[in-house]
DNA sequence: TACCAGGTCTGAC
DNA sequence: GTCAGACATGGT
């Protein structure tokens, strides 16, 4: 067993499991168990420290997943020092929050099952398609279930995903299914987050949100902000914002925050669903 | 009961 | 190009 251990300053497990891009991890007592792929490892934050147990040979893995290179002092300090007010204030709530470099098919899955749903029925969702079609995994003396793989995916039927509580978006797992069938990873491999969003969304299913989180937490494009109603919320609210077409704040975000606009996108929307209750 | 959740599709203009 | 309404499900 590998211990990584890592200040807590930028780094608190509950900020980066809570704020809502990850939907597989539980807590325990020892801290959060954290599923990726067919992975496991516990994660908690004591003190200064947040310490990631995992296996020895998952030690690269969960280095990249956490996103231990990337310096988020200046992402931070740039977020601190902006010129708007509720930015200031989400960067200091969310001091700990990294962005998680997660599994590309797992979040386009995830995130399609997203979709006018709410956080804990689709980590609920996700935790029984998991248990029913994923292969069964032991890590210290927890058991959990990898996720299933698109080729066990793709031979489901739509009765399978409605008896799972998918409701109308059984249909949607079977596009993206015959679609990464038909080597859709391949063809994202080396694209821009324009590039990657574009192809996304002649998938039947995928629309401008579902694209953009898929850009920003599965394909680790930061310079993609999602809009979803949290969003909407905050623009209105406290950016005093005009615009009701949802792709047309998506744009006026990422013109105003270029390459950090996932980091603050994330500080936002975790400011605003904490204050005003999951 | 009515409304909402990390939305998208369709069809009408 | 924009907009309203439909779409499954469970929680409040």
């Amino acid at each position: 067993m590998k211990e990584i251990i890592f200040s807590s300053e930028f780094f608190n497990a509950t900020d980066t499991l809570e704020c809502g891009q990850i939907f597989r991890f539980e807590k325990k007592q020892e801290g959060y168990l954290v599923i990726s792929r067919d992975k496991a490892c516990l994660v908690k934050t004591v003190g200064e420290s947040t310490i990631i147990t995992c296996n020895e040979s998952d030690e690269g893995y969960f280095t990249n997943y956490f996103d231990l290179n990337t310096n988020y002092a200046n992402i931070y300090n740039l977020a601190l020092n902006s010129k708007f007010e509720v930015l200031k204030k989400s960067c200091q709530l969310g001091k700990g929050v990294r962005i998680l470099r997660q599994d590309s098919q797992e979040m386009l899955y995830s995130f399609l099952i997203s979709q006018n749903n709410n956080i804990p029925r689709i980590k609920s969702i996700i935790g029984k398609l998991c248990e029913k079609l994923g292969d069964k995994k032991t890590f210290l003396n927890y058991e959990y279930y990898a996720f299933p793989t698109f080729e066990k995916l793709v031979c489901q039927n739509e009765d399978f995903y409605k008896q799972l509580g998918f409701g109308y978006r059984a249909e949607y797992m079977r596009y993206l299914s015959s679609e990464l069938k038909n080597g859709l990873m391949n063809e994202l491999k080396n694209c821009n987050a324009n590039q990657v969003k574009a192809r996304l969304l002649k998938i039947k299913g995928i629309g401008e949100k579902v694209a953009n989180c898929a850009c920003l937490f599965g394909f680790y494009k930061t310079d993609s902000f999602p809009v979803d109603t949290w969003i909407e919320k905050i623009y209105r609210e406290d950016f005093n914002g005009q615009l009701t077409n949802p792709k047309k704040i998506t744009q006026y975000f990422e013109s105003t925050f270029k390459e950090n606009s996932g980091y603050f996108q994330q500080y936002l929307f975790y400011y605003k669903r904490t204050l005003q209750g999951k």
